[in-house]
RNA sequence: GGAGCGUUCGACUAAGGGUUAGGUCACCUCCCUUUCACGGAGGUAAUACGGGUUCGAAUCCCGUACGCUCUACCA
């Protein structure tokens, strides 16, 4: 029986994954394994004007990023191999062949220029009944002219012949019935000057090959499904077709339309999944992951735009969304992309991640912040200090640098304001109380302490709290103060109070 | 221009003929916190418009508007 659930993810490789590509996976991958199936990944390289080099490594770091592993690929095989389009050339000849014979197809020698020169004359040109037979092919030429022309090796190429009057009907998934009428659809290329297959070819035989038994892809290729929806008629059957589901676009922000690198650029946050550089412009576009998102969050909220189970949840570890997922609950309207939320999404995540499995995760981040960390369970504590105010990985380094080095600039000006001569002294005279401190005293005693000292100084602890957090950490956030100098212990501490001291007199 | 698809708070969405149209993000207020957050309690805020069908419509039907996608020898 050939019920067995195997879908696709079928990118080309030309730069980096973009959210949209990424939920497409996502998906696919889902439907998968809610239903025991396999996800093959099939790298659709037949343009070869633009292939980018190292595109492809990339589209499989990210989905490994993302944890959502192909069973059958170019890099892992399978038994529907090659799993690159560019490889199977020969393949998609064969069938245009087949079409040829069957009258479904034909030939056409129209150069790239006739073409342009025609849609100059005629407005909305369209290669369709109406104008085929004012072109260069095989149905408007004589029999022995196009034998001529083949036996020339003159360049051409294989044009699907869109019946005169047919209504093409099938079912989506999401969108139930779709129905066009083919009169209005033109005659594809199917097979270009170069013997490589268009899309339009390369995807019905790929996915008859490959036993695909359910084809998702963005809304955008719905325009475009009766032609593929003619060719699996006229080349396997329409019983053997996949069932197809159209996926809502991911949009801009603000405004209205797809979501493009550019969208990102300009409003500031990340579209691709991993860092991009393009090989040829050497420009660099930045990541989820290197923006400080963890794959989980990038996955989690990646799923909710478009998608629900019908409750409340929202955050989902991968194992619930496979179990929860649903393609009939997937939305028909495209969603906005908010990039507050899918920080919020983040945030999430990493009060629940466990502060070690951070730690680890963080280390690449301190180092290319350069700021060095000697042992590992003190990362971790901090971490544990700080995780509830980051919303992204990277906001670690702001949170918690003060915990690793003396502060490089610190808020002078929130705190001058009030200063006067009498807190000057009560900061001296605490430095050197801790000076005459042993030991590593814990948050309630350095507190009481201050507490005392303060009393004694006549000056409210609330009066003081604020220039001593600023004298430590350089501005106003972070932890409790008591806490933060726990952490940071005695000797540290008061040499950032010295140096404040310094640096408020001096003014 | 043509074809297709879509439309619930600012955003993501719930409600599949009967709810004061619910939740989350964002925003605002208050509490907690002598910082910033977290957390807690409230608040502002939506069925594109017009017709039907029905006792009853966000939900079904028709029309209009608006938006989007496609209209390449790109995917």
């Amino acid at each position: 029986m050939d019920s067995k659930v195997r879908v696709r993810f079928a990118p080309s490789p030309t730069g980096g994954l973009h959210l949209g590509g990424v939920r497409t996976v996502l998906f696919n991958y889902l439907f998968a394994k809610h239903h025991g199936g396999e996800f093959i990944l099939r790298i659709e390289d037949t343009d070869q004007t633009r292939f980018v080099e190292g595109a492809e490594q990339y589209i499989i770091d990210t989905l490994n990023w993302c944890g959502l592993i192909p069973d059958e690929s170019p890099l892992h095989g399978g038994a529907y191999g090659p799993y690159r389009q560019s490889e199977r050339k020969a393949i998609y000849t064969q069938y245009a062949s087949t079409l040829i014979e069957k009258g479904f197809a034909y030939y056409a020698f129209d150069t790239p220029e006739d073409l342009e020169e025609k849609r100059k004359q005629v407005p909305n040109f369209q290669y369709n009944r109406a104008h085929r037979m004012e072109m260069k092919n095989s149905i408007s030429l004589s029999e022995s002219e196009v034998s001529e022309l083949l036996k020339k090796n003159t360049p051409h190429v294989i044009r699907i012949k869109i019946p005169d009057e047919e209504e093409v009907v099938f079912t989506d998934i999401i969108r139930g019935e779709v129905r066009f009428d083919v009169s209005t659809v033109d005659d594809k290329v199917l097979l270009k000057a170069d013997g490589m297959p268009t899309y339009h070819l390369a995807v019905v035989v790929d996915d008859y090959l490959m036993k695909i038994s359910h084809a998702f892809r963005g809304e955008e290729w719905l325009p475009s499904a009766p032609v593929h929806i003619l060719l699996w008629k006229y080349l396997f059957g329409l019983d053997k077709m996949p069932k197809w589901a159209h996926l809502p676009l991911i949009l801009k922000p603000e405004g209205s339309g797809k979501l493009s690198k550019r969208d990102g650029e300009r409003l500031g946050f990340p579209v691709f999944a991993m860092d991009w550089s393009d090989p040829s412009t050497k420009e660099t576009t930045v990541g989820f992951k290197e923006k400080g998102f963890l794959p989980e969050a990038f996955i989690n909220f990646l799923a909710m735009l478009g998608w629900n189970d019908g409750s409340d949840k929202e955050i989902f570890t991968i194992e619930e969304l496979i179990a929860a997922f649903d393609l009939e609950r997937v939305h028909k309207g495209g969603a906005k992309f908010d990039y507050e939320k899918a920080k919020w999404f983040n945030q999430e995540w990493i009060k629940k991640t466990d502060n070690t499995i951070l730690a680890e995760l963080l280390q690449p981040f301190f180092d290319q912040a350069k700021i060095e960390i000697h042992e590992r369970s003190y990362l971790i504590k901090v971490i544990g200090m700080v995780k509830d105010r980051c919303h992204l990985l990277t906001d670690f380094i702001s949170q918690s640098s003060f915990f690793f080095a003396a502060p490089t600039t610190i808020d002078t000006a929130a705190i001058l304001p009030k200063w006067e001569e009498k807190k000057h002294a009560f900061f001296a005279a605490l430095a050197q109380s801790f000076k005459e401190m042993s030991g590593k005293p814990v948050a309630a005693e350095l507190e009481a302490n201050f507490k005392t000292l303060a009393a004694s100084h006549e000056i409210k602890p609330g009066d003081l709290l604020l220039p001593l957090r600023i004298m430590l950490v350089g501005g106003k956030f972070g932890p409790g103060v008591f806490d933060i100098i726990e952490a940071i212990e005695i000797p540290d501490t008061i040499k950032r109070i010295e140096h404040s001291l310094q640096l408020l007199s001096g003014k």
